[in-house]
DNA sequence: CGATTTATGTATCGAGTACTATAGAAATAA
DNA sequence: TTATTTCTATAGTACTCGATACATAAATCG
């Protein structure tokens, strides 16, 4: 765990860390980790390029707190869902969530976590995301464990290709209404391997 | 169309331009548009950055090509299994084929046309992927339409969302087997709705 | 042959990349 | 106050990016 000093005895930051996390999360999540510039950045936050490295070290390790951000305020929703106790509802509420969040914003389309680092050319960064991808994926296998152990690495990988056939869809263009239509057939197939 | 003189009046072509589209196909699908830079091209053909200004007219112009040529090759499947009777099995074939071929590599997962431009920072390398991403999904939607018009658009955008799954996960390092298992199922669910 | 046309390599352009050395500014501690 | 600590901005580092000016090499045409 990093400790934050919120007072130390030197000069005090002239910036909020999260408030600037927040405007990177927001780059980073339009045009992905490559796509953003750390002179973007600076510029975006309202700080010098140095500032930004004192506080995060790199853009990589940026990138880590934004994406630690991302995931403490859109990633709950995962696991939330799937704790109802009807699997089959879950998963159906889960691509419902998805396509809904995933076309929220339209500056902001499909999931940072699953599409922040595509074709991206920093595999460091590229292992950053596929931690919580991997994670997610664990989560959504237990579930499915609950129900149908045998099954549950099957269904686990298909759930988690639909999820990124969602993300990626949104990115391209499709609207929530499509998407969550989409999804609603996802879900019937679903049902259906039970 | 770009009439190709093959022997004109002035020093002939050090190079062959299938060979070189070729390699820049194998590269561009390797990591994606951004992901390639001309250096690298020029070094992996065998020529100085300038022949292929002059052969192709940009590092754009040169994917055009080679996305071109990627369709020409690996597009035709898609046509040709929407051709049979049955639209249940031919969607299944549909998903069976691209799960093998977005796994029959691993060093070029995926599908150029539907991930070479993922988080791509020149928006007309984007616009000339969508081109060829919306002419599938037109083809898609025409054969559905055949036994299902009113259904044909929703569940047109599902196949190509499962598509994008599909090769989504398949960048994301998914195995050729898990990613059939994923497209059967999925198939499945398409079949539930006829 | 000379004139013309096209492709080639060298060497470089300006802009952008992530990143940092250095010095000054602004706080606390003694 | 003086010393210490931490953040700040200026101004740069070395590198890569896509693209090109220029002169030369190699072909055809008249």
């Amino acid at each position: 765990m990093i400790t934050k000093k919120t007072s130390g005895r030197g000069r005090p930051r002239g910036f909020d860390i999260d408030q600037a996390l927040g405007i990177a999360q927001a780059l980073f999540h339009q045009r992905g980790y490559d796509g953003v510039g750390v002179a973007e950045l600076s510029k975006a936050i309202g700080v010098t390029a140095p500032s930004l490295y004192s506080a995060f070290g790199s853009k990589r390790e940026l990138f880590e707190r934004v994406l630690e951000r991302y995931v403490a305020q859109n990633g709950g929703w995962v696991a939330e869902i799937l704790a109802q106790e009807n699997l089959a509802e879950a998963i159906a509420h889960l691509f419902a969530q998805a396509a809904a969040n995933y076309a929220a914003n339209p500056q902001r389309p499909g999931c940072l976590a699953l599409d922040g680092t595509r074709n991206c050319s920093d595999a460091q960064a590229c292992a950053v995301t596929a931690t919580y991808h991997q994670a997610t994926r664990q989560i959504i296998r237990d579930r499915i464990a609950l129900d149908t152990p045998e099954k549950a690495d099957a269904l686990a990988n298909y759930v988690v290709m639909v999820l990124v056939g969602l993300s990626g869809s949104a990115r391209d263009g499709m609207d929530g209404q499509t998407l969550k239509e989409s999804g609603e057939i996802a879900a019937a197939g679903f049902q259906q391997q039970l």
